[in-house]
DNA sequence: GTCTATAGACTGATAGAC
DNA sequence: GTCTATCAGTCTATAGAC
């Protein structure tokens, strides 16, 4: 039997979808009370504003997207195959289950910046300092190509990310309905590490 | 001697620049009329209504992204390396020049799909029927790849596109001001077509 | 904790003068 | 074409009853 859920966490369930279709402007209120089967009241009562209960869903949306990250790459025990691997893998998982979350998180980081700084308390340095670039740039150095890691790291999360933000687009060129989406997704999962392992010259 | 600008021009310029920094929900007409040098009853006089200024905008600015790919990749006069070169080019020369313009159109397309249909008229089969394609094909068979086109033309849209997209969080992670984007979209402007030949075992 | 009712502020749009 | 003034509608937030 599941623990029941509570009326607070029953409103961020359906805050967080509802703001993640619509973003914050275009998302009243109302729409969240009635989706939670309350009503304004109830939810101001619980979260105090509008604003206060987006700057909890974005945060915890921020830090989903980043927690899956950080715990690979400050891993001094694994090589950078594997963490190739495993950030691709990690990102299909998260994009399938969510796939609006990375534009709504993108969207919302365009507009209102700062919410970077004052929700999250992601230091700037943590990925340039962390041991996965110190792994890539070393094997930049050992194939002698001179360019930085922040640019290998970009094409991974660009090749994993792209048609999950492109969804839209996709679907229109390419007729794909959601099983095609998954599918194509499975498809890429396989294919992006061996394409940045290829640009690093890693034998797979 | 520049032509003078019109109202209804200066109206569209500004409204074009707060639509793509707020997105439609948090844009008031207010401010376009007050960026603009008029007032609401005036923008209103043009526009009849936000909505229908609104769709000006994002059906132009969805063309401005389409139509820079459209025809380089019909072009049938032109190899594959030329046209890589060419559509990463391009791309990036419009993506200085409006850095918030791919995530404004894609942030509209996730929550409005049918604007693609309505506002552009551009056929979905379009990219898969293009002499492009065809081009990647024969090239993927070549080398004796058994993957689908799309996957490298999603490649290179990704790997030019991302960094535009991620920039308030590649400010963050990698302290950039404004000539440090430029500066990073100049270097893979270089970078991406090298990459992407790479997959297709193009000699450079 | 949850509701109804409503205050208070803001926004898009228009009427009407010039 | 452009303005001032303002209306009507919508939204967030709160007061107060239960």
């Amino acid at each position: 039997m599941q623990p029941q859920k509570t009326t607070e966490e029953k409103i961020k369930e359906v805050a967080r979808k509802i703001f993640m279709e619509k973003g914050y402007g275009l998302t009243r209120t109302r729409d969240i009370a009635e989706a939670a089967g309350i009503n304004t009241a109830l939810l101001n009562y619980y979260f105090r504003s509008k604003e206060k209960l987006f700057n909890i869903i974005i945060a915890e949306s921020i830090k989903e997207l980043f927690s899956t990250l950080l715990d690979i790459i400050e891993n001094d025990k694994t090589d950078l195959s594997y963490k190739i691997d495993t950030v691709v893998n990690r990102y299909a998982d998260v994009f399938l289950a969510s796939p609006n979350l990375p534009l709504f998180v993108l969207s919302e980081l365009q507009s209102q910046p700062e919410l970077f700084f004052k929700q999250v308390g992601i230091p700037g340095n943590i990925l340039l300092d962390s041991y996965f670039f110190r792994q890539l740039e070393e094997q930049l150095q050992k194939i002698n190509l001179k360019i930085e890691p922040i640019h290998i790291f970009v094409n991974m999360i660009a090749l994993t990310i792209l048609p999950v933000i492109a969804r839209p687009i996709m679907n229109h060129v390419h007729s794909m309905d959601s099983d095609g989406f998954s599918n194509f997704i499975e498809v890429r999962r396989k294919l992006v590490p061996i394409w940045i392992k290829d640009m690093l010259k890693l034998n797979n």
